[in-house]
DNA sequence: ATTACATCAGTGTATCTACACTTAAGATGT
DNA sequence: ACATCTTAAGTGTAGATACACTGATGTAAT
């Protein structure tokens, strides 16, 4: 018999609960850059991968395509990324721009002083084993139907 | 002196993806009760306390109170829940209606059946720790600045 | 009583999120 | 060549999120 769930353990509540007060903190730190942190994770995205495809990229930070789309209209509009071709026809490339590689620098220091809060915070330990799990996560969801 | 963390190992972004892809499996489990993840977790909490203040509330969801009560407004067009007079003049009441208790009641075994397969994706043992590791960071999280 | 402070809630504005649908272009099969 | 399928991207719509600010009510200090 498949047993019943306590809704106080819903892993989506608790996953959500903690993401918003934890983007809380970090966009707290980040606010002196001008980037919120889905703009930084997006910068540091471009800034590994280089120029990338939309799909591309909505894959590697696990978000949907047309969420993406709309938070590049707002850095493109700043100048801090740019949209050029890609291989085809279909595809453009998103890529950082002089003036976003600027804001990613000026942001990493104030994120870097987020996350060894935060890394405190939790302790060492407890921050490695939540960050693998959270991969874990991150891997398993998309298989689910 | 003060470790270089590595921009990847950035627990709000993994926070944030792990959220966003976790809330579409439930939300796509929930779409035939009407309710989404953000609403079952509001309702479910209703349920649990009774009614409750908004500033409560969103202390109880570890969320910003301006945005309870946006999500409020919504809810409560729809009958689900109502919002009366509080202890004092300033406060008000919220509380789940007839609807909203019948529409969690339809949701309840949706969620269950997306809980488990939660913890059957990422086994019992991740899934717990998993929890374990997010409850520490809604309650730490709010006592960083 | 009056002033000062604290608490409760709502609004303006802006960003983030994603589903359903559409358009355009490449790939494949006959 | 044509029809079909697939892939890349954008739009309409709607909900979720939170900061700065405002207004109203309660509380405390003098």
């Amino acid at each position: 018999m498949p047993k019943i769930q306590n809704p106080g353990d819903c892993a989506c509540f608790n996953l959500r609960r903690a993401s918003r007060l934890v983007a809380q903190v970090y966009d707290r730190y980040l606010l002196p850059s001008g980037l919120t942190n889905t703009q930084f994770a997006l910068f540091v995205a471009l800034s590994k991968l280089g120029p990338f495809s939309i799909t591309g990229l909505a894959e590697s930070l696990g978000m949907e395509r047309t969420t993406l789309t709309r938070n590049l209209k707002l850095v493109e509009r700043q100048g801090l990324v740019g949209i050029g071709p890609g291989k085809d026809a279909r595809s453009r490339d998103v890529r950082l721009t002089d003036a976003g590689k600027a804001a990613l620098e000026k942001a990493m220091p104030l994120w870097n002083q987020a996350q060894i809060r935060m890394v405190k915070t939790l302790g060492p330990d407890h921050f490695g084993s939540l960050l693998t799990e959270l991969r874990t996560v991150a891997e398993a969801a998309p298989t689910i139907q």
